[in-house]
DNA sequence: CTGAAAGCGCTAACAA
DNA sequence: TTGTTAGCGCTTTCAG
């Protein structure tokens, strides 16, 4: 418990004011002589004063810091999603000043949901509970990725659904008859409504979706790679392939290349998300861009806004994917 | 500003004792009746009472949360580096039950050192400053990966000059004799004792290392892509090259492959970092691992002892990397 | 085993 | 423009 303890009130004492002057050139209090700031204002710098927060939050009664949850579980800091995410609160909350407090849970351990001004929720996989008690106990909060509307919260979110049709709308333009996906993890929001906008799409133009031409993912590249060996072992292989995340389909260009076939000559391949990691490598990757940073950075604002803001209010924003094309889709040839 | 107030003493009357008591049975303290104990505990949950972390902070004097300082430079959020950085340290937070402040900062807004009880300083790039500033208020702090001696401060970090040797050593054991490496950025310390160790021990061999076989990087695709096409298009091409990042190594696998050239039977490669990304793709990745992970969950534990323990001590510890041989290299053949 | 009371460092009326 | 004075919610002696 080192620390020193530098007071505010070494400060008055030093600048020859009383404690409440201080305070005032702390605060930028305007109502300040030109003298008596210009006393704090050197004793401050002198004496290396820095405010203590947690005084400050107590009596100020509220709390500039948010909590950012992520579920814990195992791979999810290998996935640009989550990368995405820290990086776009972290960068709202320095231009915003907010101290951002970082939680990791598996549902254990919940964040004590009363020692922030405000909770984001980077989806919610298995801490539903969480939001509750912090609904509950009152604090601010937001989901980030998740649409919840059975419970009354904010929440900032893709339509990933929509997603899933950009891509299937694509590849249908370009053609292509026999199209096979690679799923993202079906017991997530966003891999699900994926999957359905893709199915969906490709019923409405007459185009089949056979059960061998659907694989079941988890977004990881172990499961990509499967998924693409065995496509390409079937008797009519498809001429396009959707993968559910960039990662994924790079693994998946990955084991088309080895086996000597030709992108997009031989098969087309389009990822989701825009990882800027597949600009480079042998070919770049058509992908659906999901604005994760922009999302992530706003769900910051909104939550600021809702924590500033009189009355509990409630917002709910839906991003639109888009289209980004590269090289790893071209017209069917078949 | 919502935010409930129930307080210690809500819970005091409804549990009809004294607020002292309750805060005796927050804090485990085992001085309180059986009855007491169980008022307390059933009003603390029907009140869904969390104690105010600003004024137990306040009352304790000292602040169970440390704030972990990351470099804001541009692409720092997309090294492999950062994210384990990230994992490890909010994993180490979560077991050890300390809040994790995340603070990204070019060096302008620095964190206020004195509203964390610690501070964990990710590599110092552009903020000696800051660094300084929380040794004068007395905050706990420590650096990771990098070796700081000329400040007293305590440091945890990965032997970068045995690593570098490693790598040398390795290709050198294949029978290599035309060796080039992409080297990291040599602004960074890491960068650069990676790149000496590797050339001294190429020197202590007697191999060479002629100027065309070195090229300065700065750990992006971008430039591996760059180093590689210029080494093939040499009229004496290296048979191995060791690549100062995963990351780098890949790129330079992809312009290998492009060019038709075979791993490891033409050109062998060696990484640094031991990526998990790595581990897919056609090649599997030889590489020399960092502990990059465990380094981070150290620095937790160590900065939470320092905090703790009542003179202030230093300590710094310096940990090797390992060679992770698998399928990327092989004996030289010309 | 329990409670009264004195702060922790700061903000925010309220007076002056 | 300035200072006095209550608290903010909790911990912690110190008496009981």
């Amino acid at each position: 418990m080192p620390q020193k303890k530098i007071s505010i009130e070494d400060v008055a004492r030093r600048a020859k004011v009383s404690i409440t002057t201080v305070s005032r050139v702390i605060n930028n209090v305007p109502t300040v002589s030109r003298k008596n700031r210009a006393n704090v204002e050197e004793a401050i710098a002198h004496l290396k004063f820095k405010p203590n927060i947690s005084a400050q939050r107590l009596a100020r009664g509220y709390n500039n810091s948010i909590g950012l949850v992520m579920p814990g579980y195992p791979g999810i800091f290998y996935s640009f999603y989550a990368v995405e995410l820290i990086r776009g609160v972290g960068h709202a909350c320095e231009t915003k000043r907010l101290d951002l407090v970082f939680h990791i849970t598996n549902g254990d351990n919940p964040m004590n949901t009363s020692n922030v001004g405000g909770i984001i929720f980077a989806d919610i996989i298995e801490n539903r509970k969480q939001v509750e008690s912090a609904i509950a106990v009152g604090t601010p909060c937001l989901i980030i990725n998740n649409k919840v509307d059975d419970l009354d919260v904010s929440y900032i979110a893709v339509d990933n659904n929509v997603g899933g049709r950009i891509a299937a709308d694509y590849l249908v333009s370009l053609k292509h008859k026999r199209i096979a996906t690679i799923t993202g993890n079906l017991n997530t929001q966003a891999g699900l409504h994926r999957f359905e906008g893709f199915q969906t799409f490709l019923q409405e133009k007459n185009v089949g979706l056979p059960e061998e031409y659907i694989f079941k993912g988890d977004y990881s590249r172990r499961c990509a790679r499967t998924a693409m060996k065995s496509f390409l072992e079937l008797p009519n292989p498809p001429t396009a392939v959707f993968a559910c995340s960039d990662e994924m389909a790079l693994e998946a260009v990955a084991v088309i290349l080895e086996k000597g076939l030709k992108i997009p000559d031989d098969i087309s391949i389009i990822g989701f998300d825009d990882n800027p990691a597949c600009l480079f490598g042998s070919i770049a990757l058509t992908t659906v861009k999901q604005p994760l940073f922009k999302m992530a950075e706003e769900s910051v604002y909104l939550l600021s806004s809702i924590m500033g803001g009189k009355g509990k209010f409630k917002k709910r924003i839906v991003l639109n994917p888009e289209l980004v094309v590269r090289e790893s889709c071209g017209p069917c040839r078949s």
